[in-house]
RNA sequence: GGCGGCUUAGCCAAGUGGUAAGGCGGAGGUCUGCAAAACCUCUAUUCUCCGGUUCGAAUCCGGAAGCCGCCUCCA
């Protein structure tokens, strides 16, 4: 059995099909760049990093686009504020994401479109719905008649008559049709300041749908294989997402959603009135390691919800440098054979690795596959040690394993010593040759309260940085 | 009010009808000058609670409690 998906659309788990053999359309919804981004923004761009990895992984050419929301009513209301251009205040959360995604190894997605630049490929997607008579005009917005969508409500499993309780009441709402008729452009007044287009549908801004439909048909075609995002876009963002693309080219949108759960932190809503709101920045500055955070977020099935604790961080870390310290053990061993021991036990590891992520992305069991390799590969290590071919077997596999998780491998700045350190290491090494074993304790915890951890081992004295 | 999800050991987390994966933490042991790493042994007779179906249920059905989410621009 191939790869399947839980597919929002339809409620189940289904076998995965891409519409052009070996290759996937893949399209993210991306960050609103009104603020520095919040790990449960994080927890979303790790899921679908973990998507898009995998399917590397398995063989798929993927074309993965995620939007840059650079105009809507926060970020124009911020820039107005602080008296700068729209282009002036994005740019700033711009570059922190970026950077965030750097510092979480999320890779990057084949294109970055913003809304901002993709003004005439809207006009002309919202020209299509006026044409086709399911957009009107009131005033100088646009609406989208959702009256005229029969499958209104298909994916978030709502209902038109049950929209009205609840929802908010805008200003605005009186001039629709229906309350439940969404802006495709929205008409200039004063709040918006020197934020507007001047373009055929007259003097405004586009409704925040629309650049998900014309952006994801612009890279991805007019129906592509897989669209994810948070549940809260289920409705009404992807509702509405699927109501204007399908009004549009008579097309199906997307063949597969897929949604990730919310996380909480501490047990609780994260939220800046609970104190317990946190951008990544403030993790890392307050001494996280970026990939216990990173661990954390993926180690969770991405459609359960998450409880990000302190302890889980710390218990995160434990676990990568369980191993960190088994790669770099197996690179630094030397002078055995394992006697193809090794050969099926990556084997195994490597099946169970596929066949648990091949499930909707099931996580757990994956990580379970590379702990027990790691545990028997340890085991065959103190018995009977490995054979550079053995080495070769192991290490391609954890390679393979990293592609996906991106946190097997140690990081690169482990690496990097100085030469006190290593000036203060040969001396131990020599006082312990000569059994001065009062001077060579000293040196270590010397060398600890500098973050250096030393081991002693049969191929001699070994040193590794101290994470936390 | 409408709709949906979750509840498994000290903590995190798999398991969706056949008798509880994995990680962290903890206890003991081996190795070591002592450590560290690694290895070995142990760490849930039981899956929020109460009923039911079944030869058999954490898994299916009904009910209760608790937590969480969506219901117009929040991942």
């Amino acid at each position: 059995m191939g790869i399947q998906f839980y597919n929002t659309y339809n409620r189940r788990k289904e076998e995965f099909k891409p519409i052009k053999e070996g290759y996937v359309g893949l399209y993210t919804c991306g960050p609103t760049v009104y603020d520095y981004a919040h790990i449960g923004n994080f927890r979303a761009y790790i899921f679908e990093d973990l998507l898009r990895r995998y399917l590397l992984y398995r063989g798929f050419e993927v074309t993965q686009v995620m939007n840059l929301t650079d105009i809507d009513d926060k970020t124009i209301k911020g820039c107005n504020t602080k008296g700068i251009s729209l282009a002036e205040y994005t740019k700033v959360f711009k570059d922190a994401f970026f950077e965030d995604l750097d510092t979480l190894k999320i890779a990057r997605a084949t294109h970055y479109p913003e809304a901002t630049t993709h003004i005439k490929e809207m006009v002309d997607l919202v020209k299509r719905l006026l044409d086709k008579g399911v957009a009107y005009r009131m005033g100088d917005s646009i609406y989208y008649r959702i009256t005229e969508f029969p499958n209104y409500g298909k994916l978030s499993g709502m209902k038109l008559e049950d929209l009205k309780t609840g929802a908010r009441i805008d200003a605005e709402e009186y001039e629709k049709e229906t309350a439940a008729d969404f802006a495709l452009w929205k008409g200039w007044d004063e709040d918006d300041g020197d934020v507007y287009w001047e373009t055929e549908l007259g003097k405004g801004r586009p409704g925040w749908h629309i650049e998900c439909s014309a952006m994801s048909m612009k890279y991805l075609g007019e129906t592509f294989d897989i669209h994810c995002g948070g549940v809260d876009n289920m409705f009404p963002h992807h509702e509405n997402e699927i109501a204007q693309s399908e009004a549009a080219t008579g097309k199906r949108f997307v063949n597969y959603w897929l949604h990730n759960a919310h996380l909480m932190v501490e047990g609780k809503k994260m939220a800046k009135s609970f104190n317990n709101f946190y951008t990544l920045k403030d993790l890392i500055d307050q001494g996280l390691h970026p990939m216990a955070v990173r661990y954390v977020l993926i180690a969770t099935h991405y459609r359960q919800q998450l409880n990000f604790t302190f302890d889980g961080v710390n218990a995160a870390l434990a676990s990568l440098q369980r191993l960190w310290d088994f790669y770099t053990n197996v690179e630094e061993s030397s002078g055995g054979d394992s006697g193809g021991q090794i050969g099926s036990i990556t084997h195994e590891a490597e099946e169970k690795f596929t066949s648990a992520l091949d499930d909707d992305l099931n996580i757990s069991p994956a990580l379970a596959a590379v702990f027990d390799m790691v545990k028997a590969a340890n085991r065959v290590m103190a018995e009977v040690g490995l054979s550079e071919d053995d080495k070769k077997i192991l290490l391609k596999a954890l390679d393979g394993f990293d592609s996906v998780l991106a946190f097997v491998k140690p990081p690169e700045e482990a690496k990097i010593i100085d030469e006190e350190v290593e000036r203060l290491i040969q001396a131990r090494v020599d006082a312990r040759r000569n059994k001065n074993f009062e001077e060579a304790d000293r040196i270590r915890d010397q060398l600890l309260t500098q973050g250096i951890i030393l081991e002693d081992t049969k191929s001699g004295t070994k040193w590794k940085r101290k994470v936390e």
